[in-house]
DNA sequence: AACATATATATGCTTTCACGTATATTTCGC
DNA sequence: GCGAAATATACGTGAAAGCATATATATGTT
């Protein structure tokens, strides 16, 4: 079975972190390495940003590689590429492990929590 | 012994990134990263890079905290804060782990190398 | 003090990037 | 097909950031 032979390349070392350096996005992908795979609309609650917004830099980090995406009826759900190259997922783990306890995760961690009506978690499960 | 109680707090986690998110600046960390201590005219000369240039990334490191100088005679000495946040100083190492092997990294680094009179190596030891 | 070396800063310019608002697109249920 | 919900994109604007060139500062030597 050839598998994945050929990881997710981020044509330059400095692409991935240029990704990593705003808050907004930062954020989104703190909160993805921690829970997984999340739609727009829950980091939209979570981080209290306007939609297009979000969006946005959503796009940037699948046009970048750091994030895929797949669609599920209306909800775009996305979620970090697990394709990356090991380093770069290490160092997400590893700055996701320095941020877990202080601000702004902590705030955007608790959003989502207490997000009524999320799309994964079914209302009748 | 009280020894250093406060670590190097970079205000904002984007921050940290916004100083890796550029070629030149990540370029001179891989390098410290590596080799420790270097001066301006070192990294000049293994980046192959106007002195300006060089320069000012490095003044930018330093207001940012991520890097620390050190004056010694004419030659200013620049090298990896060793009080950046413990994640901070892990991605810096993890990031070199996964560059080493690649460009930039490998031309920098035997440029650096067959450099003559480099000052930290005298001439004469 | 004059000079050379190493480094830092200033200036003007261009590009990149993030933003808010408005609008378009996609999908689903009817 | 139509409306609603979720998401994506377009447009105009302003701020930030990088660059090259020129120049200033600091240190050591004579």
């Amino acid at each position: 079975m050839l598998s994945r032979i050929f990881r997710a390349m981020i044509k330059e070392t400095d692409t991935f972190f240029k990704m990593l350096a705003d808050n907004t996005r930062l954020r989104c992908l703190m909160l993805m390495q921690a829970e997984g795979e999340l739609c727009v609309c829950e980091l939209t609650h979570a981080l209290n940003l306007s939609q297009p917004k979000i969006s946005r830099h959503l796009a940037h980090l699948r046009e970048a590689g750091v994030l895929v995406a797949r669609r599920n009826g209306t909800w775009m759900n996305y979620r970090i590429n697990p394709d990356l190259q090991a380093w770069a997922l290490e160092v997400l783990q590893t700055t996701l492990d320095g941020v877990r306890q202080s601000e702004p995760f902590i705030s955007d961690s608790n959003m989502l929590g207490t997000m009524a009506n999320r799309p994964g978690l079914a209302c009748c499960a």
